[in-house]
This record gives structure tokens, sequence and C-alpha cells, in this order.
DNA sequence: CTGAAAGCGCTAACAC
DNA sequence: GTGTTAGCGCTTTCAG
């Protein structure tokens, strides 16, 4: 920048003017633009960031539970969207719902200096970011709520879907039906629960609850057990997208997709293709992180209001899977 | 920093020590930690940067054609998981194969301080990275190579892989096998589109290529007007993931799926699922993601040997969509 | 509209 | 081992 004011024979001010985009004499602008073409010249925006009075990085992170799920990797590219219609760039991180790695990654974003966060929270706790939302920054929880701090959020209608979900079977005869789902320390996995639980509860039948699951895996061998008879379930609800991954696995290995009904909470990549295809409450990840960023942004452009709680409905798409009789 | 200093009475050097782990008396950097905790106090790794001689900033860049494709969103958490180790800070970012988002993205990446770049490259020359590689920054190509410039690269074999996928439909007796993918601009679909050329030209079978698709629901339409008789071909090799997701609906609509043989390039959730299950050139996006990070901070560690090129396998999956005779 | 000077929060040289 | 001083590259008063 020195050597940019220099050839061009104006002070750094000058410069920094015309980068900035302020009033400055057109012809000085020119010899300044010529100037910094030659010696391709690239602002540092470290530095820049450094200096401001509003501190601004057009920086913000997002921390998801695992970027390279689907679920979480459609909604990680909504936010860029968004995000890159104001030039700003986005850190993407994984916790693996473990609250450490959860700390440890939101302290290495604050102390770059992220404008704001994004954060699918999985620890029981995020009121250690108080202090520097005091400090201005703008944090959205996305996926689900924060605990102990007030403030924005975005959430599927986790407990609606599933409760609509489970009564779809119920609705269909089915008065044996299989929960397989997350640990419920979470709060989807405790919502989508509670969902299913509602909707048994409304129609008398019995709770039938595998314990926490957390890898296709996992839930194909859950289901390939639970699936023996006597007293074979005729229908599982499997509360996650891995799961139903996994469910779906299980069924096919035991040859009995067509006979025992399946509903998925959270859509997946080929389900409609299925033999026979899935049907699932599907989750709008993209409108999730779209209003998470929005919201975001908003509170960055300065909006002061109280703190605002935006609910997607998940609405069921009936494919096959779901409609099998008892 | 000034008020840690002020509170545990000593200078801003030793602050600075203490938080660097350098050699400070114990009781001295004890006060400081106190100081440190009582007063929150984070230090402003923005500054660090700019200050150290170094200039690292525990920052690096992943450029991908889209962070939401199932491919590239598991490569992207492996680089994020290595370079989680070394406490280093990952931006994402989607280039939709547009070479102007390419250099847009690049271009607010180097200007915010990071210390290398992993890149899956679509503009048709990326020279003009020279001068900032000079300036010390470190430049890996992943998924396809870099064009006029001299650099480090990790790619998955796409010619031998789709060569051999096309060779396992002609030894089951194919002759008429069709080609669908994606822009051969774009390396790796020339790259798939000359393996297949190889592997019918070896038999002096003729090719049949549809023009380049670029989204499911095109690969979709596509194979359904080529699926038309008379003359229909008795299998179909997709080039990519998403154009597989597109055959396969299209495949299951005609009801045409046990009927054709289909052969895709790139592995699919659920693909093993299906019915039948769908034979693929199995991508090794995590390796690929692995090794790119492990060279880019090779290059960081100062490794400034001749550029390296890494070939990743991509073995094929038999699973019964590959075996249905013509 | 332009320039000189101060300083963002930190680390590096150098002296003690 | 510790403190003092200078300065990274930029933006922001404040004078002109």
């Amino acid at each position: 920048m020195r050597e940019v004011a220099a050839v061009a024979g104006v002070s750094l001010t000058t410069v920094s003017r015309v980068v900035n985009g302020a009033d400055v004499d057109p012809q000085l602008a020119e010899r300044v633009r010529e100037a910094i073409s030659l010696l391709g010249y690239r602002r540092d925006l470290t530095a820049s960031t450094l200096r401001r009075t509003d501190r601004l990085s057009r920086t913000v992170g997002l921390l998801l539970e695992d970027v390279a799920n689907p679920f979480f990797s459609s909604l990680h590219r909504s936010v860029e969207d968004v995000a890159r219609e104001r030039r700003v760039l986005v850190f993407a991180g994984s916790s693996d719902e473990d609250p450490a790695r959860e700390r440890e990654v939101i302290e290495g974003l604050v102390a770059r200096g992220v404008d704001g966060l994004i954060i699918a929270p999985t620890a029981a706790d995020q009121s250690y970011l108080s202090r520097d939302r005091e400090a201005g920054l703008a944090v959205v929880f996305v996926d689900r709520p924060p605990r102990f701090i007030d403030a924005d959020y975005v959430v599927s209608d986790n407990a609606a879907g599933a409760r609509a979900g489970v009564l779809h079977l119920i609705e269909r005869g089915h008065e044996r039906i299989v929960f397989l789902g997350d640990r419920p320390a979470v709060h989807t996995a405790a919502e989508r629960l509670r969902g299913y639980r509602e909707a048994l509860a409304a129609h008398g039948l019995e709770e039938i609850i595998h314990p926490p699951l957390s890898s296709p895996d996992a839930a194909q061998a859950a289901t390939h057990e639970l699936l023996a008879p006597p007293d074979r379930p005729t229908a599982v609800f499997s509360a996650q997208n891995l799961l139903t991954i996994g469910a779906v696995r299980a069924l096919r290995a035991l040859g009995l997709q067509h006979t025992v009904a399946l509903v998925g909470f959270d859509d997946v990549a080929l389900a409609d293709a299925l033999e026979p295809p899935v049907t699932v409450v599907a989750q709008d990840p993209a409108a999730l992180g779209r209003h998470a960023a929005e919201l975001l942004f908003s509170r960055l452009d300065g909006d002061e209001g109280p703190s605002r709680h935006i609910v997607v409905p998940a609405p069921l798409i009936a494919r096959g899977s779901g409609e099998i009789p008892p």
C-alpha cells in the first residue's frame, strides 16, 4: 500500500479511500487504480479489520454436527449462499456432538474475529458465549435451541413432524411401532421421541423404544434384532437420516421391506427410488440455513430487537414404505 | 491484554510470552493466568497474525464445486480432521463450476490471509495464483489438476476407473453402452469419457454419448429418452454421482431397472439398498481430502521439493445393476 | 477533497 | 527472565 501510494504520488489515506470507495478526485482515483493493478496490490483485510471502528472481518463461523452429513451440508450451502451476497466468507466445522469440541472450535472462531456464529449446539450450556455477544458477536442457533442463553434460533418442528409420522402409521392400523433414535440429550432426538410418545399415548398404544443409536450400522443391527419373531413390530419409525439408512438395509437383508412399514425423519437421497420408496418426514435444511443466516445478518445490520425463534415445518411425504398395512 | 498486564503487574511482553508458552517464571505465569481468567481475556489472533514474522493465521481455505454434494462434503470433512490436529480452521466455499466465482472466492480467501488453499479448480487457468504462492501461500489442488501452473494435486484415477467400469459391462456382453457425463471441459468428466472411449475402442464398439448433463433431473430426462426403442442401449454408464441418481430414477420409472444394466462413477448413499443394488466405481473422497490436507501442511512445514501428484485408485464395486446381461 | 499522525492488539528486537 | 520500544498494514481522526 505504501508502494501504491508512492507510485501514484498520493498519500496512504487516499489509497485507502480509493480502495474503500470513498469520495476521491476521479483523476487521482484513476492513478491509484493504475498503480494498484501495476503492482498487483491486494488489500490486507486482516489489518483492515484490526483498525476499523466496527472491527468487521466479513467472516462468519458455522458449527455443525458434521459437515459431511447431507442434512448439514445442505444447510451449510444455503448459509454460504446468503453470506456470499454480502461478500462474507464462511468457516465451517464439525462438533461430532462433542461439547468439548464445540467449545474448542468456537473459541478458535472467536479468536479469529468472526463477526457472527451459526451454531448447531450440542453442549449442555452455551452461556459461555454471553460475554462475546455483549462484545458485539452475533450468534444464531440452528437445528437445536441454545441452553441457558437467550438467543435467536431456527429449528424444524421436530415434535409435530414425528407425531404426524407416527400417527400416519397408527391410522393405517399399526399398533406395534418401534422407535429408533439418537441420544435424547440431543434436543432434536428428544423432541422426536416426544412426538412419537404423544402419538402413541393418544391411541393408548405401547411404546417400543430402542436404546440410543448413533450410526447407520448400529441402526441396522438394532433393526435386525428387533424384527425377530415373536411379537415382531409391524412398523419402524427411525428418527434420523443415518438411522433410516441402517433400517432400510436391515429390512432389505431380512426380506421384510414389503412387510414391515417404515417412516423416517429427515429425507435421504434416493429414498424415492428404493423398493418400496421410503416415506419420510422431510426437513428443509436449506430453509433452516437460509433463515439462520438472514437472522444473523439482520443482527449484524443492527437489529437489536428481542430474540427471534423460527420453527420450520417438517411435512410428511408418503411414498410407499409408510403405507404398508400391519 | 493491557488490562491483563496491569492486573498481573507485568509487562505486555510477559503476557504475550505466557499466552505463547515461552519461558516465563512460573510464579509470574501463574499470576498472568489468573488475571486472564479473571478478565475473561482472549487473545486476538488477527492482531497476532499481523505482527508475527511468519504471518500465519492458522486458517486454510477450501474451495469445492459444491459443499452440499456428498462427494465434496466428505472430502471437506477429512480436510477438517487433518486441519483440526493442527488447530487450523477451515473456510469452505462452493464454485458451482463458475470460473468467475472461483476467482472471487479465492481472492476473498487470500485477502483474509489464509495460510493455504485446497482447490477443486474449474477455471481454465490458475496461474493467477503464482504471485501469491511466491509470497508464501501454499496451494494444493484436489479432484482435478490445475492448469498453467505447476503445483501439488490429488485426483482419483478417473480414466482407469471409468475404463474398468465400462469393460465390466463389455465383458458381460454389452455392446450398446450409453455414456452420461458432465461437460468435458471439466477434467474429471473428460477423463471419465476417455476411459469410456478407450474401453469401447479396445473392443471395436460404437460410442453413444449423450450431450453434457449437470443435474439429476437432466440425467433422468436424458435416460428416459435414450431408452426408448428401437435400438435401446442395453447398458448405461453414468459418470457422476448426481447423474447416477437421475439414471436410477429413470430406469425405475420405466420399469427397466432389471433389464438395462447400470454402472455409476462415484458411490451414492443407499446404492447398496436399491433394487437391484447399483454397481459403482467408488471414489474415496476422504482419502482425496486427507492427502490434499497432508500435502498442504507439509508445504507449510517447509517442504520445498518438486510438486507432488497423487492418484487415488477408484475400484469397482459390483452390486448387481452392473451384472445384468444384455 | 487530501494529507499527516495516531493507533487497532499484538509480537520481535534489543537492552537490562 | 523481563521490560521497553518499534511497527505489522491498515483506517480514522483532525487540520488544511
